[in-house]
DNA sequence: CCTTGTTAGTTACAAAACCAACTAATATCC
DNA sequence: GGATATTAGTTGGTTTTGTAACTAACAAGG
Protein backbone atom coordinates (compact mmCIF):
# COMPACT_ATOMS: atom_id res chain seq x y z
CA UNK A 1 0.00 0.00 0.00
CA UNK A 2 1.11 3.36 -0.87
CA UNK A 3 2.20 5.37 2.18
CA UNK A 4 0.04 8.27 3.58
CA UNK A 5 1.49 11.50 4.76
CA UNK A 6 -0.34 11.41 7.90
CA UNK A 7 -0.94 8.60 9.97
CA UNK A 8 -4.44 9.03 11.70
CA UNK A 9 -6.06 6.60 14.28
CA UNK A 10 -8.51 4.93 11.31
CA UNK A 11 -5.25 3.88 9.91
CA UNK A 12 -3.99 2.17 12.25
CA UNK A 13 -5.58 -1.77 11.64
CA UNK A 14 -5.82 -2.33 15.02
CA UNK A 15 -7.89 0.28 15.62
CA UNK A 16 -9.77 -0.27 12.66
CA UNK A 17 -10.52 -3.69 13.94
CA UNK A 18 -11.53 -3.31 17.32
CA UNK A 19 -13.99 -0.41 15.90
CA UNK A 20 -15.65 -3.27 13.37
CA UNK A 21 -15.70 -6.07 16.00
CA UNK A 22 -17.06 -3.54 18.86
CA UNK A 23 -19.97 -2.77 16.45
CA UNK A 24 -20.95 -5.59 15.14
CA UNK A 25 -21.05 -7.56 18.29
CA UNK A 26 -22.81 -5.05 20.18
CA UNK A 27 -25.63 -5.03 17.84
CA UNK A 28 -25.96 -8.79 17.97
CA UNK A 29 -25.59 -8.88 22.18
CA UNK A 30 -28.78 -7.72 21.65
CA UNK A 31 -30.01 -11.63 21.21
CA UNK A 32 -28.01 -13.76 23.45
CA UNK A 33 -28.57 -10.72 26.17
CA UNK A 34 -31.59 -8.81 25.65
CA UNK A 35 -33.22 -12.34 25.24
CA UNK A 36 -31.60 -14.64 27.50
CA UNK A 37 -29.53 -12.44 29.51
CA UNK A 38 -26.09 -14.63 28.85
CA UNK A 39 -22.74 -13.05 28.69
CA UNK A 40 -20.62 -13.17 25.51
CA UNK A 41 -18.50 -15.99 27.14
CA UNK A 42 -21.85 -17.88 28.18
CA UNK A 43 -22.54 -17.58 24.42
CA UNK A 44 -19.95 -18.98 22.70
CA UNK A 45 -20.03 -21.98 25.22
CA UNK A 46 -23.29 -22.68 24.76
CA UNK A 47 -22.31 -22.28 20.97
CA UNK A 48 -19.72 -24.85 21.20
CA UNK A 49 -21.76 -27.09 23.07
CA UNK A 50 -24.36 -26.92 20.37
CA UNK A 51 -22.42 -27.44 17.49
CA UNK A 52 -20.02 -29.85 19.02
CA UNK A 53 -21.83 -32.18 21.19
CA UNK A 54 -21.18 -32.26 25.10
CA UNK A 55 -17.90 -32.36 26.18
CA UNK A 56 -15.17 -30.99 29.19
CA UNK A 57 -14.31 -27.42 30.16
CA UNK A 58 -10.64 -28.72 29.02
CA UNK A 59 -11.55 -29.27 25.50
CA UNK A 60 -13.51 -25.56 25.02
CA UNK A 61 -10.60 -24.30 26.34
CA UNK A 62 -8.76 -25.55 23.43
CA UNK A 63 -11.52 -25.11 21.29
CA UNK A 64 -12.23 -21.24 21.56
CA UNK A 65 -9.27 -20.19 23.33
CA UNK A 66 -10.85 -18.74 25.86
CA UNK A 67 -9.47 -18.89 29.38
CA UNK A 68 -10.44 -22.11 31.97
CA UNK A 69 -11.41 -19.13 34.80
CA UNK A 70 -13.80 -17.43 32.02
CA UNK A 71 -15.28 -20.60 30.91
CA UNK A 72 -15.62 -22.08 34.18
CA UNK A 73 -17.68 -19.18 35.17
CA UNK A 74 -20.01 -19.40 31.98
CA UNK A 75 -20.33 -23.03 32.81
CA UNK A 76 -21.91 -21.95 36.24
CA UNK A 77 -23.83 -19.45 35.13
CA UNK A 78 -24.97 -21.34 32.07
CA UNK A 79 -25.90 -24.43 34.70
CA UNK A 80 -27.80 -22.02 36.98
CA UNK A 81 -29.91 -20.77 34.18
CA UNK A 82 -30.55 -24.59 33.47
CA UNK A 83 -28.91 -24.75 30.09
CA UNK A 84 -26.68 -27.04 30.67
CA UNK A 85 -26.05 -30.09 33.25
CA UNK A 86 -22.55 -31.76 34.15
CA UNK A 87 -21.68 -35.62 34.47
CA UNK A 88 -18.44 -36.65 36.21
CA UNK A 89 -16.39 -39.05 34.13
CA UNK A 90 -15.87 -42.49 36.05
CA UNK A 91 -12.47 -42.72 34.29
CA UNK A 92 -11.41 -39.50 35.55
CA UNK A 93 -13.23 -37.69 37.84
CA UNK A 94 -11.45 -34.50 37.88
CA UNK A 95 -13.16 -34.44 34.23
CA UNK A 96 -16.86 -33.67 33.70
CA UNK A 97 -18.79 -34.25 30.70
CA UNK A 98 -20.59 -31.00 29.92
CA UNK A 99 -23.78 -30.94 27.78
CA UNK A 100 -26.93 -28.55 26.98
CA UNK A 101 -30.14 -29.60 28.19
CA UNK A 102 -33.44 -29.54 26.17
CA UNK A 103 -33.66 -26.28 27.18
CA UNK A 104 -30.28 -25.07 26.18
CA UNK A 105 -30.58 -26.95 22.97
CA UNK A 106 -33.46 -24.91 21.89
CA UNK A 107 -31.72 -21.87 23.04
CA UNK A 108 -28.97 -22.93 21.16
CA UNK A 109 -31.22 -23.52 17.82
CA UNK A 110 -32.94 -20.02 18.13
CA UNK A 111 -29.24 -18.12 18.69
CA UNK A 112 -28.24 -20.74 15.54
CA UNK A 113 -30.14 -18.98 13.90
CA UNK A 114 -30.36 -15.73 14.66
CA UNK A 115 -26.55 -15.60 14.25
CA UNK A 116 -26.81 -17.26 10.88
CA UNK A 117 -29.50 -13.87 9.91
CA UNK A 118 -27.05 -11.91 11.46
CA UNK A 119 -24.45 -12.82 9.08
CA UNK A 120 -26.10 -12.44 6.36
CA UNK A 121 -27.14 -9.34 6.73
CA UNK A 122 -23.85 -8.48 7.41
CA UNK A 123 -22.23 -9.73 4.49
CA UNK A 124 -25.03 -8.34 2.21
CA UNK A 125 -23.62 -5.29 2.25
CA UNK A 126 -20.31 -6.10 0.45
CA UNK A 127 -19.54 -8.33 -2.82
CA UNK A 128 -18.91 -12.22 -2.51
CA UNK A 129 -14.99 -11.06 -3.39
CA UNK A 130 -15.04 -8.48 -0.99
CA UNK A 131 -16.88 -10.77 1.62
CA UNK A 132 -13.66 -13.76 0.43
CA UNK A 133 -10.93 -11.39 0.85
CA UNK A 134 -12.12 -10.47 4.15
CA UNK A 135 -12.59 -13.20 5.85
CA UNK A 136 -9.76 -14.63 4.44
CA UNK A 137 -7.81 -11.34 6.16
CA UNK A 138 -9.33 -11.61 9.54
CA UNK A 139 -8.47 -15.39 9.96
CA UNK A 140 -4.81 -14.82 9.27
CA UNK A 141 -4.78 -11.77 11.63
CA UNK A 142 -6.60 -13.41 14.36
CA UNK A 143 -3.69 -16.48 14.19
CA UNK A 144 -0.65 -13.70 13.26
CA UNK A 145 1.41 -14.46 16.86
CA UNK B 1 -21.35 -15.55 -0.73
CA UNK B 2 -23.09 -19.51 -1.15
CA UNK B 3 -24.41 -20.52 1.64
CA UNK B 4 -22.57 -23.28 3.63
CA UNK B 5 -23.64 -26.70 4.92
CA UNK B 6 -22.39 -26.11 8.55
CA UNK B 7 -22.22 -22.39 10.13
CA UNK B 8 -19.32 -22.60 12.39
CA UNK B 9 -18.17 -19.71 15.10
CA UNK B 10 -15.49 -19.18 12.63
CA UNK B 11 -18.08 -18.20 9.70
CA UNK B 12 -19.68 -15.61 12.39
CA UNK B 13 -18.58 -12.44 11.20
CA UNK B 14 -18.65 -10.84 14.49
CA UNK B 15 -16.59 -13.67 16.10
CA UNK B 16 -13.79 -13.63 13.55
CA UNK B 17 -13.85 -9.74 13.85
CA UNK B 18 -13.38 -9.90 17.77
CA UNK B 19 -10.59 -12.91 17.20
CA UNK B 20 -8.43 -10.75 15.10
CA UNK B 21 -8.98 -7.24 16.81
CA UNK B 22 -7.65 -9.27 20.42
CA UNK B 23 -4.41 -10.72 18.36
CA UNK B 24 -3.66 -7.81 17.38
CA UNK B 25 -4.63 -5.25 20.08
CA UNK B 26 -2.97 -7.73 22.36
CA UNK B 27 0.10 -7.41 20.37
CA UNK B 28 0.45 -3.86 20.12
CA UNK B 29 -0.30 -3.40 23.63
CA UNK B 30 3.13 -4.68 24.45
CA UNK B 31 4.01 -0.91 23.50
CA UNK B 32 1.75 0.88 25.43
CA UNK B 33 1.65 -0.52 28.31
CA UNK B 34 4.76 -3.11 28.81
CA UNK B 35 6.94 0.50 27.94
CA UNK B 36 4.60 3.36 29.68
CA UNK B 37 1.90 1.88 32.00
CA UNK B 38 -0.65 2.68 29.61
CA UNK B 39 -4.15 1.41 28.95
CA UNK B 40 -5.63 1.33 25.93
CA UNK B 41 -8.28 4.24 26.27
CA UNK B 42 -5.05 6.33 27.54
CA UNK B 43 -3.13 5.58 24.19
CA UNK B 44 -6.04 6.74 22.73
CA UNK B 45 -6.29 10.10 24.09
CA UNK B 46 -2.94 10.26 24.10
CA UNK B 47 -2.60 9.87 20.26
CA UNK B 48 -5.77 12.42 19.51
CA UNK B 49 -3.64 15.19 21.45
CA UNK B 50 -0.59 14.13 19.84
CA UNK B 51 -1.92 14.02 16.69
CA UNK B 52 -4.60 17.13 16.66
CA UNK B 53 -2.71 19.36 18.95
CA UNK B 54 -4.71 20.55 22.43
CA UNK B 55 -8.13 20.20 22.74
CA UNK B 56 -11.31 20.08 24.97
CA UNK B 57 -12.57 16.38 27.01
CA UNK B 58 -15.55 16.82 25.07
CA UNK B 59 -13.78 17.33 21.71
CA UNK B 60 -11.92 13.71 21.97
CA UNK B 61 -14.71 12.33 22.51
CA UNK B 62 -16.38 13.85 19.28
CA UNK B 63 -13.38 12.49 17.20
CA UNK B 64 -12.47 9.18 19.26
CA UNK B 65 -16.01 8.25 19.93
CA UNK B 66 -15.23 7.33 23.73
CA UNK B 67 -17.31 7.90 26.24
CA UNK B 68 -16.84 10.68 28.73
CA UNK B 69 -16.55 9.09 31.34
CA UNK B 70 -13.35 6.95 30.20
CA UNK B 71 -11.99 10.22 28.74
CA UNK B 72 -12.25 11.75 32.28
CA UNK B 73 -9.90 8.79 33.58
CA UNK B 74 -7.53 8.45 31.02
CA UNK B 75 -7.19 12.53 31.14
CA UNK B 76 -6.44 11.52 35.05
CA UNK B 77 -4.26 8.95 34.73
CA UNK B 78 -2.43 10.42 31.98
CA UNK B 79 -2.35 13.58 34.39
CA UNK B 80 -0.32 11.48 37.18
CA UNK B 81 1.74 10.38 34.70
CA UNK B 82 2.83 13.99 33.71
CA UNK B 83 2.14 13.18 30.07
CA UNK B 84 -0.62 16.00 29.86
CA UNK B 85 -1.85 19.25 31.32
CA UNK B 86 -4.99 20.78 31.72
CA UNK B 87 -5.65 24.47 31.65
CA UNK B 88 -8.86 26.02 32.80
CA UNK B 89 -9.97 28.08 30.07
CA UNK B 90 -11.78 31.68 31.10
CA UNK B 91 -14.27 31.72 28.20
CA UNK B 92 -15.64 29.37 29.77
CA UNK B 93 -14.64 27.95 32.70
CA UNK B 94 -15.96 24.56 32.35
CA UNK B 95 -13.92 23.50 29.52
CA UNK B 96 -10.48 22.74 30.30
CA UNK B 97 -8.21 22.89 27.34
CA UNK B 98 -5.72 19.37 27.54
CA UNK B 99 -2.18 19.17 26.18
CA UNK B 100 1.03 17.37 26.45
CA UNK B 101 3.78 17.99 28.16
CA UNK B 102 6.96 17.86 26.48
CA UNK B 103 7.44 14.04 27.94
CA UNK B 104 4.62 13.44 26.54
CA UNK B 105 5.19 14.90 23.01
CA UNK B 106 8.50 12.08 23.46
CA UNK B 107 6.18 9.46 23.93
CA UNK B 108 3.81 10.03 21.38
CA UNK B 109 6.66 10.30 18.81
CA UNK B 110 7.64 7.14 19.97
CA UNK B 111 4.28 5.14 19.90
CA UNK B 112 3.63 6.70 16.70
CA UNK B 113 6.79 5.13 14.94
CA UNK B 114 5.30 1.69 16.46
CA UNK B 115 2.40 2.18 15.60
CA UNK B 116 3.11 3.03 11.89
CA UNK B 117 5.96 0.07 12.21
CA UNK B 118 3.00 -2.31 13.34
CA UNK B 119 1.04 -1.58 10.93
CA UNK B 120 3.37 -1.83 7.94
CA UNK B 121 3.82 -5.35 9.18
CA UNK B 122 0.71 -6.11 9.42
CA UNK B 123 -0.01 -5.26 5.79
CA UNK B 124 3.01 -6.85 4.33
CA UNK B 125 0.90 -10.11 4.61
CA UNK B 126 -1.55 -9.14 2.23
CA UNK B 127 -1.25 -7.74 -1.34
CA UNK B 128 -2.45 -4.20 -1.88
CA UNK B 129 -5.58 -5.18 -3.22
CA UNK B 130 -6.59 -7.14 -0.13
CA UNK B 131 -5.53 -4.72 2.60
CA UNK B 132 -7.87 -2.29 0.23
CA UNK B 133 -10.92 -4.29 0.60
CA UNK B 134 -10.34 -4.87 4.09
CA UNK B 135 -10.07 -1.53 5.42
CA UNK B 136 -12.80 -0.44 3.71
CA UNK B 137 -15.10 -3.12 4.52
CA UNK B 138 -13.82 -2.42 8.19
CA UNK B 139 -14.75 1.36 7.71
CA UNK B 140 -18.01 0.22 7.06
CA UNK B 141 -19.19 -2.22 9.19
CA UNK B 142 -17.47 0.11 12.07
CA UNK B 143 -20.20 2.39 11.12
CA UNK B 144 -23.11 0.16 10.54
CA UNK B 145 -25.33 0.53 13.39
C1' DC C 1 -31.70 38.84 38.30
C1' DC C 2 -33.56 34.50 39.23
C1' DT C 3 -35.81 30.25 38.17
C1' DT C 4 -35.28 26.51 34.82
C1' DG C 5 -32.63 24.00 31.58
C1' DT C 6 -28.22 22.47 29.42
C1' DT C 7 -23.55 21.28 29.13
C1' DA C 8 -18.72 19.64 30.72
C1' DG C 9 -16.76 16.84 33.51
C1' DT C 10 -16.37 13.86 37.84
C1' DT C 11 -17.55 10.36 41.06
C1' DA C 12 -19.90 6.36 43.29
C1' DC C 13 -21.50 1.93 43.00
C1' DA C 14 -22.27 -2.38 40.61
C1' DA C 15 -20.93 -5.67 36.95
C1' DA C 16 -17.30 -7.87 34.75
C1' DA C 17 -12.37 -9.12 33.57
C1' DC C 18 -7.79 -10.42 35.21
C1' DC C 19 -4.45 -12.78 37.67
C1' DA C 20 -2.76 -15.64 41.00
C1' DA C 21 -3.34 -18.83 44.49
C1' DC C 22 -5.94 -22.74 45.72
C1' DT C 23 -8.29 -27.75 45.92
C1' DA C 24 -8.92 -32.26 44.38
C1' DA C 25 -7.77 -36.00 41.41
C1' DT C 26 -4.38 -38.40 38.76
C1' DA C 27 0.32 -39.39 36.98
C1' DT C 28 5.28 -40.14 37.70
C1' DC C 29 9.35 -41.75 39.60
C1' DC C 30 12.37 -43.40 42.99
C1' DG D 1 3.86 -47.49 47.89
C1' DG D 2 4.60 -42.91 48.90
C1' DA D 3 6.63 -38.24 48.10
C1' DT D 4 6.44 -35.08 44.14
C1' DA D 5 4.63 -33.17 40.05
C1' DT D 6 0.74 -32.30 36.79
C1' DT D 7 -3.73 -31.45 35.45
C1' DA D 8 -8.80 -29.87 35.73
C1' DG D 9 -11.32 -26.75 37.54
C1' DT D 10 -12.62 -23.14 41.17
C1' DT D 11 -12.22 -19.14 44.14
C1' DG D 12 -10.51 -14.66 46.07
C1' DG D 13 -8.80 -10.20 45.57
C1' DT D 14 -7.66 -6.50 42.65
C1' DT D 15 -8.35 -3.73 38.37
C1' DT D 16 -11.19 -2.06 34.87
C1' DT D 17 -15.53 -0.98 32.85
C1' DG D 18 -20.39 0.57 32.71
C1' DT D 19 -24.20 3.13 34.32
C1' DA D 20 -26.27 6.61 36.49
C1' DA D 21 -26.32 10.17 39.57
C1' DC D 22 -23.92 14.21 40.80
C1' DT D 23 -21.44 19.13 40.78
C1' DA D 24 -20.20 23.35 38.73
C1' DA D 25 -20.59 26.65 35.12
C1' DC D 26 -23.13 28.72 31.73
C1' DA D 27 -27.60 29.97 28.88
C1' DA D 28 -32.32 31.53 28.22
C1' DG D 29 -36.83 33.20 29.25
C1' DG D 30 -39.59 35.69 32.03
Amino acid sequence: MTQKATFDLEDFLPYLLTQAAEASSLEFQQHYKGRYGMLRTEWRVLFHLGRFGAMTAKEICARSGIHKTKVSRAVAALERKRYLSREVLETDRRLESLGLTPMGERVFADLLGAAQRFDSAMTAHFTDQEEAVLRRCLTRIARLP
